[in-house]
DNA sequence: AAAAAGTGTGCAAACGTTCCCAAAAACGTA
DNA sequence: TACGTTTTTGGGAACGTTTGCACACTTTTT
């Protein structure tokens, strides 16, 4: 901001002192004399000081901030976490940036390069449905720039990653169909690149394995874009209906939205028949008609989680070698007999 | 980030030059030769320079970078008004700061006193529905620093701001729901203190009064927590419903969702009965059961035309005296009958 | 009484830029 | 040839911090 604003350098001067005793006085260092903090810290407050984050973003080479990428914060599960992150992140000082990379890997590099280049200490991110090279993230990482993963996250990369329990919240999903009675159970997912994608499908065919239902590939819809196009949905909609599924399993938020969006958009008739389970963390599923049984993921607690083991690999003095994958349960919500 | 990186220093070395020929010839200044420029530039991009943010920030005094405070990211109409937003900072080259009030007063004061001592170059607002102090915005404002309101605006701050044309939103749905027979009809709004809250009161009141329907203050019901909490909008129903509205006008997005997930929790039996009109940005309106008439309002634009504002002050060279308040238009999306 | 240790402070460099001011080089003109 | 101009380059201060080092002064130790 270019309106004047009181510097160490104007207490110093105020006070007759030089700029270090200042500094050191501020941040309350053991060499300066009590007297000496008590003048200043006094006077400081009087003329309301507040250091120079960018000052000192260039002297010390950090920021005491972090960067989160996320597809978009419009999606309740995203927004839940940034609260857990935020929530964790405050209380240690430090600040967060938000970019959104709107499932697109470009916007992705894109916003983390410029996060980087803006002195973040440390990354949290769940990457984009079309991300698969990992190229840039390496670099950053092999720079020095601390990253932890979460949500959606690459396989071969060292470095501490927190996620769901996703085969079992979409076995529970799955299982929780079959046993309602359902026996021709679609699963719409992502595109197959994200690791919730095949975390998730190999939960669904277990639950199958399990009531010895056969696991039919045609019963299984990938989308790209992760439901971010309308259209992308209904075309997976109408390939799987003429196999007259009796329930279907949902593999992310959007998609799960998404696919009764189009369902009721396209074949009203049929809407209310197909049994739906699907990953959600919508907090208004209890206002959705058809309603549907959700499997919601602890996302403050994912948010929380990942922001502790971020700030730990910031702020180790020694290179951090040992890395965790922290598995987090998912809650089954089931349907509620819709009233009327 | 604390790891190496090229800078200009090492190009200059590199490249026998002076940090001053580098510098211009990298932000391709008139003075140096176009041989000079090209040998610069090939190597910098040889060596994947990128300047560095914080300390062009702080020699210059500016970011590149706006402020935005909004309530809640977790909410359709905010989000949408993001995407706006960023639409056109990032075309303009500026980044975004996003922050989240959560409704409190004290955390939009902690956040915007945050983001102003980081040398954000403007703020975008929309208050939080506790903020009746405007003193600590006036103090930035006056030391310089640009703010556009929207949404939610003081009255008296002479600045830019955008709104939609809340008057004529509720106007529109409180005379659809008499026009589909209804003659009770209730109101819940958010806290006295927004501006929005008074302008679709109005809009409320002027259609009643257009159909020669009374007035009835106890039909309006104000939350002073715009429904952060649940129970808020459970005694507002609780208190409403003996006056056995046969319609309700809601004021917010949050408030919206809100309300109709108390009326099934606590009187299952008659949420279906009572039309409802609100306004909601929610892109899942299609979903809800009961469903819904509402409002829409052009988040997305008015983030851009808040945006453009903004740089506009940002970028003037003589101080901005002339203002505007730009409303915008919504729309109302009538119910569709529920299938089934 | 001198040396050693401890305490409090200041100087100045550094972080990576930008930009004012001068100076050097190249060119024309008298 | 000597002098202006114009074009191109470099030196160095500044933005607001932090911090290694040196210095001065007190106090303790031998």
């Amino acid at each position: 901001m270019r309106f004047e604003t009181s510097t160490i350098k104007d207490i110093a001067k105020a006070l007759g002192l030089s700029t270090s005793t200042v500094s050191r006085a501020l941040r309350d260092r053991y060499e300066i004399s009590e007297e000496t903090k008590k003048l200043v810290l006094a006077y400081a407050e009087k003329v309301n000081y507040r250091a120079n984050p960018i000052a000192r973003s260039l002297k010390e080479r950090r920021s005491y901030s972090i960067g989160i990428i996320v597809s978009e914060i419009a999606n309740n599960f995203f927004s839940q976490v940034i609260n857990g992150i935020e929530s964790i992140a405050y209380a240690k000082d430090y600040h967060v940036i938000i970019s959104q990379s709107h499932e697109s890997f470009a916007q992705e590099k894109l916003n983390v390069e410029h996060l980087a280049s803006r002195s973040i200490d440390g990354l949290l991110i769940a990457l984009s449905s079309e991300t698969q090279d990992l190229h840039y993230l390496r670099d950053l990482y092999s720079k020095g720039l601390p990253i932890v993963f979460f949500d959606r996250v690459p396989q071969d990369f060292e470095t501490h990653k927190v996620i769901a329990n996703n085969f079992k919240g979409a076995f529970d999903a799955t299982e929780h169909l079959i046993l309602s009675g359902k026996r021709t159970i679609a699963h719409l997912t992502n595109s197959e690149n994200l690791s919730i994608t095949r975390e998730r499908l190999k939960g669904y065919q277990a639950a199958l394995n399990k009531y010895h239902i056969g696991f039919n590939p045609d019963l299984v819809k990938y989308c790209q874009h992760g439901g971010m196009h309308s259209e992308e949905l209904e075309q997976a909609v109408k390939e799987l209906l003429p196999l007259k599924p009796d329930g279907i399993f949902i593999s992310s938020d959007r998609l799960t939205t998404g696919c009764i969006m189009a369902l009721k958009k396209t074949n009203p008739e049929v809407a209310n028949t197909i049994a739906i389970a699907g990953f959600t963390n919508s907090n208004l599923v209890e206002l959705f008609s058809p309603s549907l049984t959700s499997v919601k993921q602890p996302a403050f607690e994912m948010g929380q989680v990942a922001t502790e083991l971020l700030i730990s690999m910031i702020e180790a003095k020694r290179p951090v070698t040992e890395f965790q994958t922290k598995i987090l349960d998912t809650e089954l919500v089931k349907m509620v007999k819709p009233k009327l």
